[in-house]
DNA sequence: TATTGTTATACTCTATAACTATA
DNA sequence: TATAGTTATAGAGTATAACAATA
């Protein structure tokens, strides 16, 4: 009886339902609560993971660099930088020819976490995935690097 | 030279973008921005058109059955609720069988600027999805409906 | 002038806990 | 005991603004 408590019958949410936003919002949500609570397991967020792979793959990136890789405000990249730094897992190098820059660079242990949060990030699309085929998982893909790629409506005027 | 500022050359991200769920995220934020956009022309928000959807569709319902059915805390619906009803978009009605629940309603108005937002939304998405084919949408949310019906970890034992 | 890094602040969103009235 | 609604609070996540040092 559960959409039926009050005699207004079921819960209608057909426009919602048409709405692909809508279906989006409920996939990212069913999506991201696996994921946040596999990247728990090594004390990390979406964010802090993210930040971590970036420079193990561009080890003397910037802060700024990652800022604008990642999408995330330079003031928000200082403050993961210090807790990841903080834990051992990158470091802080001076830039020769720049003195306002830093370059980053992974630790053992960092490089050693985030190998094992990657592959515990791929455990767990494998069972969100696990029913789909790989041309399901393939299209899907193609279909997200679509909407990234779409033009941004221009703002410059 | 945007990726190069200090001789580390291009950003990296391959580990990030193997990963559906990384793609995921940034699509969403790609296509939550201007959904974001659209409703705050209506003074809304997701959260408070979601509410107003529903409502609209299913005259009568209680709070509770909105929780469930989007799957928001019965705290955070009453504050959306207040806030619908206090600018005269839907208003609360007592239920002849339970003393505890309120019937909501969409008044006229209500309904009206519900119409009025479902239409930009979905030329919001008309935007968006602009370079879609009328196939590749409808796979997308065939895609989005398996994520959404995924089996979910059993948490009860 | 523009950019890098930094700090402090504020705001939004959401979850949690505790409570009352009623079933 | 369980449910409907409410209130207050706290936390996470993120954005904004201002600043010093350097380019």
């Amino acid at each position: 009886m559960r959409d039926m408590d009050n005699g207004a019958g079921p819960v209608r949410q057909d426009a919602l339902r048409s709405l692909l936003g809508y279906n989006f919002k409920r996939s990212y949500m069913r999506i991201h609560r696996d994921i946040r609570a596999t990247l728990a397991g090594f004390d990390l967020t979406q964010r802090t993971f993210s930040v971590l792979s970036v420079v193990a793959e561009t080890p003397g990136i910037s802060q700024s660099e990652i800022s604008r890789a990642l999408e995330i405000e330079r003031s928000g990249t200082v403050v993961i930088v210090d807790g990841l730094e903080g834990r051992g897992l990158i470091q802080r190098d001076k830039v020769p020819g720049d003195r306002r820059a830093y370059a980053l660079t992974v630790t053992s242990a960092g490089s050693d976490l985030h190998a094992r949060a990657l592959a515990a990030l791929r455990a767990c699309e494998d069972r969100i995935f696990g029913t789909f085929t790989p041309q399901e998982r393939a299209h899907l893909r193609a279909l997200l690097d679509l909407i990234q790629n779409e033009e941004q409506p221009d703002e410059t005027q």
